[in-house]
RNA sequence: GGAACCGUGGUGUAGUUGGUUAACACACCGGCCUGUCAAGCCGGAGAUCGCGGGUUCGAGUCCCGUCGGUUCCGCCA
């Protein structure tokens, strides 16, 4: 006969007054006034108030209702009445309405829970996450798994409608040189040998497109053994997607027709088609940021032509040396800021890798503080009119090589945006981040590596360069940033094997090497590999920023901690000696020290 | 691997310069109460102040270590 529920609590409106309802769902709280008792009872859409009156139920049922706790799940069933005049409740979608049972069915009950579901204060998050299914009772988190739902709903019907087939790759596979730490799964079965869990799809969904796909994606789960962050979970979601016989503005058209349709479709923005774009370079200059956040100005003057014969030695010898002196104009700050937000600013860029940060502070009469008498009159105007300051603004350079004076001050950027509050909410600024080196040189290996992956397609007219001039080759890939949020990348791919084996040279891959990882990749090429590109966004950070979080664990439904722990199952733990021995495994000393640690002092 | 911040009844917090009985709100338990909706009123129980050590006549408070959480740097093709 089934379970008879007719409605869910938070549906419950005007136009049901008069009809015999049955709902389900948890008691959010009991207002017992010895006589009359209102239960809140609560699903999934929402609260009703449900009224147990003791003249119009028989004694039993009315002692049932005197029993009910928070938390209790029951089964309520009665007639739906309007609120009498006066009584309706505004803060509540159902408020004018309420439920005069008849019959109550205690489903199960409930200990008083560690925290309120429905708390006031914020709840410490590591009992949160210890009670997750608590905690997934809370509206917000509720809230933010049904725009999960809606989001991935909206990506199927895009990617369905434009001819996507959404596919599985394997998550057990094979570990594959730079990038991320591999998560390794030991194989019983092949003694001493390991799978590795995918830290994302990317060959396999190559793999697709020379079998002949032509346009794949997938909700794929990535998993990468690195340290976590806010916005960084050891396993994550990409939408990875994929499409044969493609160049860079066919993907970026159809990725700017799926983003504005998941937009519109979440939170209701109409993107103005199509997006902006900026080349690396740009990014990197005015910004200090491969991802920039252009919600907000303060941006990055080059001021080496001006500066580099003010006297100054700093200066001087920086643009000697081949470096640059760059600055930012702080408007009011000259006025606001004490010495010490100003020595701040010195520590921070000191954090970030630059030898100091100088100043100057631009009044009406000139200059003041910091470094402004090295600035004769005319010189300080070229400046001032090239930052646009005006009297009270702050002015702050640093000097160096590009790269750091552009990831000092990108960083000092960020910093002032918030600590100024100068960033907009409710503004969705989206911004297509492309022609990116093809490989950054990693100091500690001492070599070139790929910027993206060493799947990516070089800009054709670099190819000559590939194996010579690494630093100046330009690669056909994009990003898409999105409030200074790296949303997602991606690339047209290399589909010559010939291209394919000078990538992995150029990045210090042996031929031997390349085979014994590559091989079976390589040798796809050799029997018709059609040019392809794609792309992959991260839906958990999309998901964040719809959401106005700023965790993705906010918007996992179980997430880890920072030290990549769940403290809900407790997992990682500890194996049993038969699935060690099973697997061909034995623990070195010192971890069955730790274990033995652990395990005393818990 | 490094740095910072946090840890006090079930929850959220207060706790002064180190001082005697650790305070408040909510939740919980009992009683009263028939229109509340963060119900109200009365009463009650509930804390070895994360853990271990040290300084001190005396430690929630100071010091060292450790565990847990968070954020950031490194790391994350």
């Amino acid at each position: 006969m089934g379970f008879q529920r007719t409605h869910f609590c938070g549906e419950l409106r005007a136009e049901h007054v008069g009809q015999e309802v049955v709902i389900c769902g948890w008691v959010h709280r009991r207002r017992d006034h010895g006589g009359v008792i209102f239960i809140d009872v609560r699903d999934r859409e929402g609260l009703v108030q449900a009224v147990f009156n003791p003249e119009r139920l028989p004694v039993a049922e009315f002692a049932e209702a005197e029993k009910l706790r928070s938390e209790f799940v029951v089964q309520v069933f009665g007639k739906v009445h309007a609120r009498m005049p006066g009584m309706a409740n505004p803060n509540l979608a159902t408020g004018d309405v309420e439920i005069y049972a008849n019959k109550l069915v205690v489903l199960n009950e409930a200990k008083t829970p560690p925290f309120a579901v429905e708390a006031r204060n914020g709840v410490d998050e590591a009992l949160r996450l210890r009670y997750r299914y608590l905690d997934l009772r809370r509206p917000e988190l509720q809230a933010a798994l049904a725009l999960r739902h809606k989001t991935t709903t909206l990506i199927r019907e895009f990617c369905d409608q434009h001819g996507f087939w959404e596919i599985e790759t394997p998550m057990l596979t094979k570990s594959t040189p730079e990038g991320a730490r591999d998560f390794l799964v030991p194989s019983r079965v092949q003694p001493g040998e390991f799978y590795a869990l995918p830290q994302s799809p990317q060959i396999f969904k190559q793999l697709l497109m020379m079998g002949g796909i032509d346009r794949y994606f997938q909700l794929a789960r990535c998993f990468r053994d690195e340290d976590l962050r806010a916005d960084r979970q050891p396993e994550f979601t990409q939408l990875d997607m994929e499409m044969a016989f493609v160049d860079r503005e066919d993907i970026l058209k159809l990725m700017e027709g799926l983003v504005a349709f998941v937009m519109e479709g979440t939170v209701g923005v109409k993107l103005p088609l199509p997006l902006p774009r900026m080349s690396y370079d740009e990014a990197m200059a005015r910004y200090g940021s491969d991802k920039p956040d252009t919600r907000f100005g303060l941006e990055i003057y080059d001021l080496t032509d001006i500066v580099k014969d003010c006297g100054f030695r700093v200066f001087a010898d920086t643009a000697a040396q081949g470096g640059v002196v760059r600055g930012i104009n702080v408007p009011g700050a000259g006025d606001r800021f004490a010495r010490r937000e100003i020595d701040e600013l010195g520590e921070l860029a000191e954090n970030y890798g630059a030898k100091g940060l100088l100043w100057l502070i631009v009044t009406d009469e000139g200059s003041r503080g910091g470094i402004s008498k090295f600035f004769e009159p005319s010189k300080l105007n070229a400046l001032v009119e090239a930052v646009g300051a005006k009297a009270g603004d702050l002015l702050i350079f640093a000097a160096d090589e590009p790269q750091v004076c552009a990831e000092v001050l990108g960083r000092i950027r960020l910093f002032l945006g918030n600590k100024l509050d100068l960033i907009p909410e409710d503004t969705w600024n989206f911004l297509w981040v492309v022609d990116w080196p093809l490989f950054e040189y990693d100091d500690t290996s001492r070599r070139f590596q790929a910027a993206h992956h060493p799947f990516t397609a070089p800009i054709m007219e670099d190819l000559p360069l590939l194996t010579t001039d690494q630093e100046k080759v330009r690669a056909q890939a994009y990003d898409l940033v999105l409030n200074g949020v790296e949303l997602g990348g991606g690339s047209i791919r290399i589909h010559r094997r010939d291209v394919q084996e000078q990538m992995f040279k150029a990045i210090g891959l042996s031929a031997e090497e390349a085979n014994a990882r590559f091989g079976f990749f390589l040798d796809a090429f050799d029997y018709g590999a059609p040019p392809h590109g794609g792309i992959a966004f991260g839906l958990d950070r999309w998901i964040m920023l719809l959401a106005k979080q700023s965790s993705i664990r906010d918007v996992i439904a179980f997430p880890k901690t920072a030290s990549a722990q769940d403290l809900m199952s407790d997992a990682p733990a500890p194996a049993v000696e038969k699935q060690l021995q099973e697997l061909h495994i034995r623990l070195n000393p010192e971890a069955v020290q730790g274990l033995k640690q652990k395990e005393t002092s818990s």
